[in-house]
Parts: C-alpha cells; sequence; structure tokens
DNA sequence: AAGTAAACATAGTGCTTTACTAAGGTATTA
DNA sequence: TAATACCTTAGTAAAGCACTATGTTTACTT
C-alpha cells in the first residue's frame, strides 16, 4: 500500500498545530500531544527530527517548548513529510533498464513532489478550487 | 521513505513491455523477464495480480503467454500500480481528529491519483511539456 | 542549592511489508 | 505422453513501522 506513513502525518498535524497557536505562543509536547492524540513518546521523537530539518525551534527546561522556525508561508508540506520520511517518492535505480520508463518515472516524482508543495498557511483553504483556478 | 515499491515499477515495465510488443503478440514471462531484468518467478506472481484485475489476459500451454487485456489508451499507470499495491495513497482514518486536516489529505490523495492516470500509451511522451500545455 | 519539569537521546520490541525463492499443480500443444 | 508454459501457495531474510522504555540534560522555581 503506497501512503505517507502515520510520522508524516503526525508531523503534519503537530506543524499545524504550531501554526495555529495564538501569538505563536511556545507549545509544549503534552499539549500538541493532547490535542492531536499523538503518544507523547512518538510525538518526541518526531519534533526532535523536525528540529533537525530546522522547521520548529525548542526551549528547554521549565516553561519550554517548541515553536514554528520560520513564518508558515515557507514552510511547505513537502518539507515536513520529507523531513520525517526522506525524500518523496524516490524512483528505483536499478529497476529498469529503459531510458523512457526512467524518465517517465522522474517525471511522476516531479509532479508529485509539486502535488505536496502547499505552504502551511495555506493548509486549510479548499485545494480543489485552488488548484484549477486560473 | 515514501516510494512506489519496484513491484509497481516492475508491473509498469511489464506492461510496457507487453505494449510494444509488435502486432501485440502474445510474450512469455521468460521474454519480458529477460528484457526487464525482473526475476523469473516474482514476475509470475505480478502478472497474476495483473490478470486478476483484468489489465492483461493469458493463454497457457506451449506458446503460451500474455497480452494486454484492452487497448493501451484504456490503462492508466494508476489502474497497474493500484493492482499490485493497492490504493495509491491512503490517508490514515484514525489519526487526527481534525475536519480540515482530514479534507487536505484526501484532495492530496485525489491530487496524487491525478499525477498517476497517465495512459500506458501515453508514458513514452514528455510529461513535463505535456502537464502545462493548454 | 535542591527539586521539578521540560526537551533530548538511544535502545529495544512486536508487527507488518517487501522482494523474493522453492516447489509443486494445471492446461495446452507437439 | 512428454514438454512447456501458466498458475498457486508457502516460506523466508531483511527492512521498515509505530511505538515503549529508560535515562540524560537543561533551565526555571522554590
Amino acid at each position: 500500500m503506497v501512503s505517507i506513513s502515520t510520522k508524516g502525518i503526525y508531523g503534519v498535524a503537530a506543524m499545524h498545530a504550531l501554526y495555529n497557536s495564538p501569538n505563536a505562543k511556545l507549545m509544549q509536547i503534552k499539549e500538541i500531544a493532547a490535542m492531536t492524540q499523538i503518544s507523547h513518546g512518538y510525538l518526541e521523537q518526531i519534533l526532535s527530527s523536525l528540529k533537525k530539518s530546522s522547521l520548529v525551534v525548542s526551549i528547554r527546561g521549565v516553561n519550554g517548548g517548541y515553536k514554528l522556525a520560520r513564518d508558515a508561508h515557507e514552510i511547505l508540506v513537502l518539507d515536513i513529510v520529507e523531513a520525517l520520511e526522506g525524500k518523496l517518492f524516490v524512483p528505483s535505480e536499478n529497476v529498469g533498464a529503459s531510458v523512457v520508463l526512467d524518465s517517465f518515472w522522474a517525471d511522476m516524482q516531479e509532479q508529485t513532489r509539486k502535488v505536496f508543495s502547499v505552504k502551511l498557511c495555506d493548509l486549510d483553504k479548499s485545494y480543489q478550487t485552488f488548484f484549477y483556478e486560473i
């Protein structure tokens, strides 16, 4: 089954929660976990990865927490998913000696990555209409 | 790593080989395997799945083989991949209580499936230009 | 200074999927 | 009836997934 794993889906949910935090206030893991229903320990790992990819910043100690590392219009869903799951849709390189198929798969990858290049701040909009408007 | 597995890639390669068979002549597994470098036994399973999904037809016994079940402009790459790997990019249902995110992921799925809705007969073309032309 | 609460790090675990191989069964033809 | 092709099922090593568990470090509070 080809799919984004829950890790990527959790990651987007967490980033979405941070984006919706009033006044960009710090959010603690337990707050995000409560909101999103993600296991605390697992969410810790996910936020750790997002931090490594410079998508969030953290403050340690009591009253610590997380916030977005930059403005939401500079963060793509693609960034989040690829930070957690690696590059989206890598075509296997050893498979198929056909140049035609190679370039076909490369193109599919590019198209797919384009689909996921949605800004975090635009996530609430209806993409159906957004995509087709002129 | 989010990716189509080799099974899907093999399937497309096999279907592409059948499409390019002169005069839509029957091709045997060993021919396809030799062309595509796919293991004979594995390819057998893949073609068996493609047959169950009515994408190919087979003839048994000596001089048997496979051919496309219908014209190549009525077969989508999406059909092939989903026959072998299940529905493309299913959003997990239990994850996230957010209606916003639910509809977002549903939309991503629809967009992605659209990207893969390429006709087998169009596989050789350049999709980059194809996609953006008016 | 001590206690507490948060982020951070790493190891382990049960489960599922992947990419096959192996071994035989069944249909058709020569 | 022998050969050859498709067809089916079982098994398996390796990897990935979705966590849990356990502890460490940092910083604020008392």
